[in-house]
DNA sequence: TGTACATCAGTGAACGCGCGTTCACTGATGTAC
DNA sequence: TGTACATCAGTGAACGCGCGTTCACTGATGTAC
């Protein structure tokens, strides 16, 4: 029996405050989750110091609280991806930092990455598509910052995003889940992916 | 309560029959499965018609089951792919019907392919690399017969088939799982990949 | 300043469920004599 | 040919477990007067 977390009651009008705190115990747990079926309402509850009935006047349902932490997860990623292009100069570079700031996000959470995919968020289908794949428009407008300063070829960057961004996922997802396979290093496969859309020179010494 | 399946006790000495039938229950339902935690032990004695303890004579456990669904599928895979190999004509034809044989592969059985990439074969460990990527050899054999033709300039077969495993990987299991994204078609996307490796002419015409 | 009361955060016990696994068994099928 | 018996495929009942969810509740905190 795991020793439950210490917790204290919190002051009236304190109420959304153990909201954030179910959804990072849910983060917590995602991130130490290599089975998969332990996100339960329950192990949250108890990584949380909570009774489990406490989860629902916060969350009307477990898939609630999934869907809360995935909703949260797409925001960070976008938001790793806006800081990485943020802080590189040209648009090659941005692209690249983008593409590394991804990658380190999949690697160092791979439990919240996982689950970002494997919900299909039905409610969504009325828009374009999903806000959380905001991060998605980072790539696009690297790539047209390449094609406006000439490091492009490319007449089409959204299909450009595309099939950088299915590299992406596949690096994220396939290299892990084949930890006997020997598989070149992450950044010399992504620079591959690179060079065969901003064209052959990899971006490495850029920005 | 659902219909159990109608099933004749088998013979003596036909008790491997029975194996059979679990496997092809359990792919049954991975077939037909939406749901993630469907994949039960007592789900698929329900569906190969038999009570749940009847498992065990062929099965140690729940995970038996899946590892054995898992290498059957491998295999599955692995003949797809030779099958398109073989009856396409030059290497860059080979290696873009092997592609679309995997990417419909994983559209035609997207919870078989699941799995294949869920479970993490600790057993396997000792090889190189699991036999059941097998069908990863002839992607290489194919860019190989490529750079034989003069098809394609790669120096290093073996690096441009990850990339290319990568990037399916990336289409099986990215597009199905984001419905609501504006995908361009997946063929479209397979030769942006295609073209990086074998050089910027489609192999569409060929093979 | 004191006190009765409403409000609110969180709880403990209980529910029905399906799970994986075990156990002693049953009944049909083949075999020895 | 007949019969007793061993073997084998498969079963029914039961176990303990953790799950999601409900319900009536408790006890501390703030508020009205």
């Amino acid at each position: 029996m795991e020793k439950a977390r210490q917790r204290t009651v919190n002051r009236r009008g304190q109420g959304t405050a153990l909201r954030q705190d179910i959804l990072d115990a849910a983060a917590r747990l995602l991130a130490a989750s290599t089975a998969r079926g332990s996100i339960t309402l329950r192990a949250i509850a108890r990584e949380t110091g909570v009774a489990a009935p406490s989860i629902y006047p916060h969350f009307a349902d477990r898939d609630a609280i999934l869907d809360a932490v995935v909703g949260r997860t797409f925001e960070q990623l976008r938001e790793a991806g806006a800081e990485a292009a943020a802080s590189a100069g040209s648009g090659a570079g941005q692209v690249r930092a983008i593409c590394l700031a991804y990658l380190d996000f999949a690697r160092r959470y791979p439990g919240q990455y996982r689950i970002l995919f494997e919900r299909t968020p039905d409610n969504v289908s009325g828009q374009t598509y999903p806000d959380g794949i905001a991060a998605f428009d980072l790539l696009v407008h690297g790539i047209e910052k390449c094609v406006a300063e000439g490091s492009a070829t490319g007449a089409d960057p959204f299909l450009d995003a595309q099939t950088l961004w299915v590299a992406l996922h596949g690096l994220a997802t396939l290299v892990p889940a084949t930890p006997a396979f020997p598989w070149r290093p992450a950044e010399e496969l992504l620079d591959r992916h690179l060079a065969a859309i901003l064209g052959p020179h990899p971006a490495r010494t850029v920005g």
